[in-house]
DNA sequence: ATTATCTATAGATCTATAGATAATGC
DNA sequence: ATTATCTATAGATCTATAGATAATGC
């Protein structure tokens, strides 16, 4: 097991402006994640953001950072809580589900479009991406399995299911699914 | 199996100007894909366009109706190229990924991101997702498999897999798993 | 002294409307 | 006659920089 990557040790004042952050982009969205908007709900003016980040794009990158940080923890937590025994491919799902689910914006921004941060993700995305690998065993269907989870998140988040789904039996399927030749 | 929808019938000019959207969209990206630009390409002052489609939004959903019923085409297919027996998970699979990387602006359009336009997509996605149903039988597995597909389209394009990956292997995990105790 | 914030502003865009003018179809 | 296009423009935004002023830490 990968040792967890550490967070960017950031000032206090850097760290509220990453937290006001989060709260627009999960309430308001990230159409709504605007300098403007930012300072204004910091009380100040967005010209002194500049101060404590250099770019819209470098404080979007420590979002990033944040929200694979705490992805991945709940994934190696689902690990670390089944021991010495391989995890059920369910247990992790629902962990991957419920981290998500829990902060729709900062997922978005941390695993759709492009990536904001190349250098910082790279090791950041393998070590959040490991309990997928150590949950199948193999990287294809670690991938494979991965894809069906962000797959999952990403149409439940865009409301691309149709009414009247089960949701929780379309998870259940997958995690039967890739749990081929044991237990789910 | 459902009757395939039929397009919205367009004047020629008003075909034009998708077809000039639908250049920029896979040439430079959404985000190039304004008014403007669009009028630009077409030689004309953005205003013009307003007599053809009375939004921006009218016109992007022009281009989804399109993209599904591309999409939706290519998978419907695959089915009837299988006849009366079951199409391999597997097939619709490789189908569902080259459709979706011929015209990946369009594709993203078409299912990433809040709906366009709500009425439309109803029965056009449902359509277009029945193949999924056909393929594994159940409702359940036909949205985890559908989820799957997407997912890994989605992390295909915004270039989200480590460099070396071998992403035809992971796409076929993926068919073996969904075709559990039958042939992939 | 140093850091944070402010005002002022450059420089880019966008979508969409109003009303005048040019092009086209009967 | 009717439709398409043009010019002109309203009305909103955005990111980011420069230089002055206020607040804070030693």
């Amino acid at each position: 097991m990968t040792a967890p990557p550490r967070p960017t040790v950031r000032s206090k004042r850097a760290a509220d402006i990453l937290a006001a952050a989060r709260h627009i982009l999960e309430e308001e969205g990230a159409d709504a994640l605007t300098m403007r908007r930012l300072a204004a709900a910091l009380g100040v003016q967005a010209p002194s953001l500049y101060k404590h980040f250099p770019t819209k794009r470098a404080l979007e990158g420590a979002l990033v950072e944040q929200g694979m940080l705490e992805l991945g923890s709940a994934l190696h937590g689902a690990i670390e809580a089944a021991g010495r025994r391989r995890v059920p491919v369910s247990r992790l799902l629902e962990t991957y589900r419920k981290a998500a689910l829990a902060n729709p914006g900062l997922y978005r921004l941390a695993t759709a479009g492009p990536l904001v941060n190349e250098a910082l993700a790279d090791g950041l995305e393998a070590w959040a991406g490991e309990p997928f690998f150590l949950a199948t065993g193999d990287p294809w269907n670690a991938q494979a399995l991965f894809s069906f989870a962000h797959g999952m998140v990403m149409l439940e988040l865009d409301g691309r299911f149709p009414p009247g789904s089960d949701l929780g039996r379309t998870w259940r399927a997958g995690a039967v699914a890739f749990s081929y030749g044991r237990r789910a």
